[in-house]
DNA sequence: GTAACCGCTTTCCTTTGGGTAAGTAAGGAC
DNA sequence: GTCCTTACTTACCCAAAGGAAAGCGGTTAC
């Protein structure tokens, strides 16, 4: 039985692994971050949403929309213009997951390198 | 247009996403980090892992650890006692893994005590 | 022999995520 | 009246993830 000492213990995994598998229950899937990086930079309307977020269909749009907007991330603000526009903002609370992003986006980009530096190695 | 100072510019942005997604496909399924989180603790035989990891069938237990060695993850030993007894390990870049869980476990614990207050407010 | 254990693999099935395309209600332009 | 735009919804389809259960080759126990 080999034990790493640099690692966490027992209590603090199986602590962790609930709050982990939460954030990543949220964070998940293949356009939520996408769609909040597009409106941290500003507020913006459905269908310029999903000119920015390439690729994304109207019916997912929808969907990851009312999500975050469950999750507290963004806001649907309705505009009483004639006809009314919808906008959504990005609220506060996506603020907090700057530092999860900051986190993945390093270990993101690291893990990128050496991967291409391990298949170099074997051709 | 509402644009939100505090939050990160559009170059950051979309350069992190890619990052992000990246990392996120490593870490991404409803086992992984439940395996390596398990196997960080000490090294341990397959059946054992099944049974630590409750609820993760032999044929998924059987691609994760694939998955997961392929990326470096743990490592496959084979003692050659008799019968061999096999032992998957944890290795060091899973270590580089910490500050990432770490933070997504900091976020989740916040978020789920948020969503328990919304709740608390609505009802 | 027979049974059991280990470390898987195989088969089959269901669930989930996401894509495409069409539709729709409300309003405006011509 | 007819068409266009906005902000979606609906219906249908497909592929990948994952669950349940059985099998399998090798070895040990009895």
């Amino acid at each position: 039985m080999i034990v790493n000492e640099q690692l966490p213990g027992v209590e603090e995994c199986e602590g962790s692994l609930k709050n982990v598998l939460d954030a990543l229950y949220v964070i998940n899937g293949k356009w939520k971050l996408a769609v909040i990086l597009c409106l941290v930079q500003s507020s913006k309307r459905f269908n310029e949403i999903q000119h920015e977020v390439t690729g994304i269909s109207s019916k997912v749009l929808a969907k990851e929309l009312k999500d975050l907007e469950l999750n507290d991330f963004i806001t649907r603000k309705v505009y009483p213009t004639t006809p009314v526009s919808i906008f959504y903002e990005a609220t506060e609370y996506s603020g907090t997951l700057k530092s999860v992003i900051a986190e993945l986006s390093a270990w993101g980009e690291q893990h990128r390198e050496k991967v291409k530096q391990s298949m170099r190695k074997q051709s």
